[in-house]
DNA sequence: TTCCGGAGAA
DNA sequence: TTCTCCGGAA
């Protein structure tokens, strides 16, 4: 087992990605350490979302909040506001609630326990912040390593049945030198090599212990249970703008989907597009629909827009945002999909 | 349109 | 164990 891992790093000395919270390979055994507080933001934003799409808000976040006690210190709102775009809005909660814990005791645990009971920071973030942190010789197991533990052994039984044998053989294979740097690169292999698409076998440097490319179904590896089908829901999205420019928008209760986000009033969304206005006013249809997709179901939202008076009474849990304050990169990408129509329909004819 | 990917609650 | 949480790439 050593030297498979000893192969594994080897090829991560001369091919690691070149991330901005990561440090060189080999960074720690010259003494140098990454900063756990930048594992910890970048690790809590790639949950269930690729590195393109972190690095502009890591950098983004790094900027702004540069220290954990920082983050700490931030607004509610700016933080949300910061994280719309991104998706699993509860991340961001959590990020924030963590970020308080943290500052409180001053710095983060350095132990995969210590850190699981951290708001949301689970087995894989838990693990992957022990070892890439502080080298602790954790069992990392993310979407990549599950990839490449069921290719290497030609695990047959689907996810999420098979989950806990990835697990096992992962952990068989982790070496007590250099545990993050090995961490790191064996979900580097995966995302670079070892890809779900057409994986490049043919540059993998374990290629020739790899039972899924003798069997010659490594591409089809992981197996998976068919997912369920998503159902259709309907709603309406209300879009007002006041005279003096400001929109009226609400912010989303804390828990459920799009928890803490601003959106557009509209109630609940269901098998009908059933929503009364928030105010009374003069809406017009403007005869388009925002389609966005969740996790569990596809979302078809019609559009109404309407001038507002100056002095109307605001709904509960609504609010005017002044336009001065008012950026659509605040919002989460279905709202933001529905300013996009309504935006129009206000330039064309309002 | 389908595929991909962790945490927390139920 | 199952379900609820998003958005971008292919």
């Amino acid at each position: 087992m050593r030297e498979r891992a000893e192969e594994l790093l080897q090829w991560y000395d001369a091919h690691a990605r070149d991330l901005p919270w990561r440090v060189p390979p080999r960074a720690g055994v010259q003494g140098v350490r990454a900063d756990p507080y930048a594992v910890w933001l970048s690790e809590v934003m790639l949950q269930q979302t690729t590195v393109a799409a972190v690095k502009g808000y890591f950098t983004r976040f790094m900027e702004r909040w540069p220290r954990v006690e920082a983050l700490a210190g931030a607004r509610d709102e700016d933080v949300m506001g910061e994280w719309a775009g991104l998706g699993y809005y509860a991340r961001a909660r959590n990020l924030l609630k963590c970020a308080r814990v943290v500052a409180a005791r001053g710095g983060f645990p350095d132990t995969r326990e210590g850190l699981m009971e951290l708001p949301g920071i689970g087995p894989y973030t838990s693990a992957a912040i022990a070892a890439i942190a502080f080298d602790r010789a954790e069992v990392v197991v993310d979407g990549n390593v599950e990839r490449v533990m069921a290719r290497l052994y030609a695990v047959l039984e689907p996810l999420p049945a098979s989950k806990q044998v990835l697990i096992d053989h992962a952990a068989r294979l982790t070496p007590q030198e250099r545990p993050g740097d090995y961490a790191q690169a064996v979900m580097d292999l995966g995302a670079t090599v070892c890809t779900p698409k057409s994986p490049a076998c043919g540059i993998c440097p374990w290629m020739r212990h790899c039972d899924g490319r003798t069997a010659g179904i490594a591409p089809e590896l992981p197996r998976k249970t068919p997912k369920k089908p998503k159902p259709v829901r309907h709603g309406i999205a209300y879009v007002g703008r006041r005279a003096d420019g400001a929109w009226l928008l609400e912010r989303r209760p804390d828990k459920g989907l799009l928890g803490g986000m601003l959106g557009w009033p509209g109630a609940e969304w269901g098998d009908e597009a059933v929503a009364a206005p928030p105010v009374a006013a003069v809406w017009h249809d403007i005869g388009a629909e925002a389609r966005h997709t969740f996790t569990h179901f596809h979302l078809r939202l019609s559009v109404m827009v309407a001038e507002l008076p100056m002095g109307g009474e605001v709904p509960k849990q609504a609010l005017f945002l002044p336009k001065t304050e008012f950026q659509p990169s605040d919002l989460p990408t279905v709202m933001r999909k529905v300013f996009d129509l309504a935006r129009g329909a206000f330039e064309d004819s309002l």
